[in-house]
DNA sequence: TATGAATGAGGTTTCATTCAT
DNA sequence: GATGAATGAAACCTCATTCAT
C-alpha cells in the first residue's frame, strides 16, 4: 500500500493541517553546507573509534551520531550500513599496519605490537574477528590486508627463527584472533598483561607499543 | 557485530547500570492478560477500519494501534504486516458479501450494492483496488472470492438481460475497480453519487444500502 | 500527434551524469548557472516521468533529483513542492490531448485513446485519479482541462450516437477515472487489455496509440 | 565420558509441541503443574543449547521459550535473566569436564580435547568467552571450575614435557578463550580444523573427541 | 505453576526540506 | 542559480519483561 500524492505527513490527520515533516531548524547545530561533509565524516569517524572500542561494534549507531554531534541521517548519507562503519573504523588501524609494514627496520614483532595495541584499545576489535554470520567480504577483505602485511616479514621472522618453520601469513591472523580471544572480559591494564602472555604462549615475540 | 551475553541496553552505557528494557507498568494501560486478546484484536480490526476508512491503507500503523488502546507490539503479534491486517478488514466485508449471497433472494444488484456501499464507505478499498506491486496473493484471493459471490448471480443477470451476454465475473470484478476508481478524489455525499453515476455508465442496475 | 511521453532529454543516464559543459567546480557536477536552467528543469521532468511511470507519483524525490542529474536543490526551485512537479509532468500530456483535440480530424475515440494510452503507460496516471485528499485545486484544474477537451467532441460523438444522449464532460472524465482505476494491479500487455475491456464494458469506442 | 551435548529431551520438535500429558484448558498448551516444572526446566535447557549453540548466547529468549515449548512466563521462572540461562547451559558442559577430570585415566590433552569439542559445536561458547561486561561473577565462577579441572593435569602434564614448566591453571583458561577466539567466522568443518591448529600454535596436544 | 498476550522502549532507516557555499 | 550535505521527524519492528488468568 502506498500513499498517494504523498500526504506530508500521511494519514497522520484526516486532511489538512500539513506540517512539515523533515523540518530542520529548531536550535539544532546549523546546516554548515557541505564543507562540513568532510569534518562530518571524520567526526563519524571518531565517535565510532570511541564507542565501538568501548562498547563494542553493535553499539546503537544513533549513540555514534549523537556523540559525533551529528544528525542520524548525515550518517547513513556517510555510511549507509553498519559495516562500512565498522569497517572504516578499523580501515585505519590496517592502514597503519600497512603503513609500518612499509617501514624498512620494522620487524614482525614491531607489526604484531601494532596490531595488538589496536585490539588492546578496543573492545570492537575483537568483533572484528568474531561476527558468527559468514563473515562480511569487506572484513574478509580488511583480515587479507593485514595478514598481506605481516606475510612481508615471514621470510625473515622463520629465517631469524623467531617463527617455526611453516608458520603462514593465515597463522599468523589466527594467532592474532587468538589474541584477541584471550582479552575477552579482560579491562583496564589486564588486557595488555593478557595480550603479553597470550603472545608468550604462542611462542612469539611481540613488541607492543605504548598507547597513543 | 551481535551483542554478547545481551546488556540490557547494549553499548549505552559502558558497564553496570542496567535499565531494565522492555518495562512497562508506569500509568499506561493494565495488562490484562490473555483475555484480553480476543477483546484487542476486534479493537485493532475496528480501529484499522476507521484509520484506513478515512486515510487509506498507508496510514501509520502506530495510529491504529493507538486508536485501538492497544501497544505496538499486541498489534504485531495479531497482524505480523500491514497486510494481514488490510486483508483482515477487508475480509469481514468479503464475509458479509458472502453471506449476501448466500440468501436466496439477493440478486446481483444487491451484491454489487453491498460492494458498493464498502467502497463509498471506506477510503481504503480503493487501494485494495490499486497497490501497484503485483498484488499480494491474500489481496488476489479476496478479490476471488468476490468474483466468485457475484458469479452466482451472473446467470441469473445474463438470463433476465440485466447483464450483457458475455460478461465474466472478471468483468464484474474490473467493473468494481472501476467503480473505485471512479470515487477517487470525492468525498462525502459526492461518493455515494459519482458511485451511482459509475454504474450507470457501465449499464448495470446495482441496489445501495443505506450506510450502517 | 505529439509524442506525449517524449523524452526531452532522451539519452539521461541511469544517475548522475548531468550534462557537462561549463565550469567544473571541486570535482562535483558542473554549476552553469542561468544557463542550466532550461535544461534542468527538463531534466527534472524528464526523470519525473520515468520514476512517476514506474513508481508511482510518491517515489522519493530524491530519486527522481538523482536520475535527473541534478541536485535536490534545484528540484526545490523549480518545483517547490511534490504536487508542482506531478502537476507539470501530468500537464504535458494534458497538452498533448488539448493539441490532439486541435486536430480537427479527431473524434472522442481518438482523445479518449490518447488518454488511455498515458493511463497505460505511466503507474502515476492512476494516482492522479486517487488522492484521498480533497483533490489539490491545480489536479482538479487539470482535470477541467482534460474534460473541457474532450467536451469539445461530445455533441459530435452524441450526434453520431457513439456516445449516449446526456453524456456530459464530467461523465467522460470520471470514465477516464474508472477506466484508470480498471488498470490497478495489472502489468505489462495485461494494462492495454483491461483498458480495452474497461471501455468495452462503458460501451465507448477509443482508439488506442501505439506507445511511443 | 558424559555425552555433555546430549539432548534431554531428543524429541523436541521444531516448534511449540508441549509434551502433552495433562488436563488441557481452552486448547491451548496443558497446564501439568508442578509435574511439569522439572520437565520444563529441561526443556529449556535443550532448547537453550541448541538455539545458543546455532545462534549465539544473544539469540531472542522468545525462540527459546517456544522451541522448548513452554510459556515465556516459565522461562523467566526458571532462569529470571538471561544469564541464569547462559551459565546453565555452559554449566553442563563444565560438569562434563569435571565428571572427566574424576576419570583416573583421562589426561591433559583429553580435558582440552573435550572444552574444545563443546566450543567447536557451540557458537556461543566463544560468547561466554567475550562478553565484554566486567564478567559476571556466575561467569567468573565456571570459568574458575574449569581451570580448576584443568589443573588436577597440570602438574602431570608440566612433569612428562607436554606443557613448559611455568604454565598456570590461568594459562590454560587462557588457551582455551585463545582458542575459542580462532574460532571466530569459522563455519562447519572448518571450525575443528582452526580449533587443531590453535593449540599446534599453542604448543599443546588436545584430543579432540568425535560429536555426539 | 504455566501460559501467552500485552507492553513500550529504543534501534534502524528513510526522506522531505533547508541552506552554506 | 546550482549543488549536495545536513537535519530530524517519524515510521517500522523487535524483544525483554510483566502479569491476569
Amino acid at each position: 500500500m502506498t500513499g498517494v500524492l504523498r500526504d506530508p505527513r500521511p494519514g497522520a490527520l484526516p486532511h489538512g493541517t500539513a506540517v512539515p515533516h523533515g523540518t530542520t531548524r529548531r536550535g539544532g547545530a546549523p546546516n554548515l553546507g557541505p564543507r562540513a561533509a568532510a569534518g562530518n565524516r571524520a567526526a563519524l569517524l571518531a565517535a565510532a573509534r570511541e564507542i565501538f572500542g568501548s562498547g563494542g561494534t553493535d553499539a546503537p549507531l544513533s549513540a555514534v551520531a549523537k556523540r559525533a554531534g551529528v544528525g542520524q541521517g548525515s550518517l547513513y548519507r556517510h555510511f549507509p550500513d553498519r559495516l562500512d562503519l565498522v569497517v572504516a573504523v578499523f580501515e585505519e588501524q590496517v592502514v597503519a599496519v600497512e603503513e609500518l609494514a612499509a617501514t624498512p627496520d620494522a620487524d614482525l614483532a614491531d607489526l604484531l605490537g601494532l596490531v595488538t595495541r589496536n585490539a588492546v584499545d578496543s573492545v570492537g576489535f575483537v568483533d572484528l574477528v568474531r561476527s558468527r554470520v559468514p563473515a562480511d567480504e569487506r572484513i574478509v577483505a580488511l583480515g587479507e590486508r593485514v595478514a598481506a602485511a605481516l606475510g612481508t616479514r615471514l621470510a625473515g621472522a622463520t629465517g631469524s627463527g623467531d617463527v617455526p618453520a611453516g608458520t603462514t601469513s593465515d597463522d599468523l591472523l589466527l594467532a592474532v584472533a587468538m589474541m584477541a580471544g584471550g582479552l575477552s572480559q579482560a579491562e583496564g591494564e589486564d588486557r595488555v598483561r593478557r595480550a603479553r602472555r597470550a603472545w608468550e604462549l604462542l611462542g612469539l615475540e611481540v613488541r607492543i607499543p605504548d598507547a597513543a
